[in-house]
DNA sequence: TAAACACATGAACAGTTATTCATATGAAAG
DNA sequence: CTTTCATATGAATAACTGTTCATGTGTTTA
């Protein structure tokens, strides 16, 4: 690299948008103060995240009908009990579905209330 | 889903597992019949993976607080301003954020109060 | 105890997604 | 009209994610 490239780079990181960038600097001071943990948001994305594929948003709505097993899912959603087993670990981590064994048989439901809740609300802004 | 991933799923169907499966029929005819179309249930994932991101999730946070400008983002998150702009078209295409003009700046907002209605239910979830 | 079977799991692969870089657009000011 | 600058966008890349395949685990039944 030349000299003249190198003092190019230099100056564009000196100089670069950032300087030239109309900030509102009441407003991204006011923010910045009531900003949650870094952690806490990140912990709710995640928490989002599950709801953002649509095999587990199947499982959701077809055990927020009845409990049931993951033989019963994989047959409703037409897939593979494998793919529904990984996909159960996933909502049993994020504790979104509880489980209870019967003999070889695993019975999932749903963990709380607070899951129909939420695909509720969700169901309501895409029929709008 | 193309034709040769189809007809593995019918071949599965048909000879693997689940032929072995112990499916509880009632259980599966009865919900059966209450599952919404498919597409209904894939644009409701498509609109929970909206919030499955830190930065998506972290820029619904700083416009519940207060519109702001692109920069204002970009300075809040101390992430690169085309960063952010991909994803506000994310936000734009799903409704989820609302903008206006004002001369070279845009401003942008939350659409509507569902937004941080269902912001907080998940912030309800994860305090638990 | 051996076989059957419901479910779980690790590895691999394919498809998707978020960020960066370079550049384009479009409004305002000179 | 030209320059400036806030924002937008296309392409490329690196990281992540979901499914499949093969196999493991643990419970029941013969």
């Amino acid at each position: 690299m030349t000299e003249t490239e190198k003092s190019k780079i230099e100056k564009e990181v000196e100089e670069c948008t950032c300087e030239y960038m109309h900030v509102h600097e009441e407003i991204v001071e006011k923010v910045e103060q009531v900003m949650p943990d870094e952690q806490q948001l990140l912990d709710l994305s995640e928490f989002f995240k599950v709801f953002g594929d649509s095999t587990r948003i199947k499982i959701l709505y077809v055990l927020s009908q009845s409990e049931m097993c993951v033989c019963d899912i994989a047959t409703l959603l037409q897939m593979g009990q494998s793919a529904i087993s990984h996909q159960l670990r996933v909502l049993k981590q994020m504790r979104l579905v509880a489980f209870r064994r019967e003999g070889k048989t695993v019975f999932y439901s749903l963990a709380d209330a607070h899951i129909q809740t939420i695909l509720a609300q969700g169901m309501e802004h895409i029929g709008e």
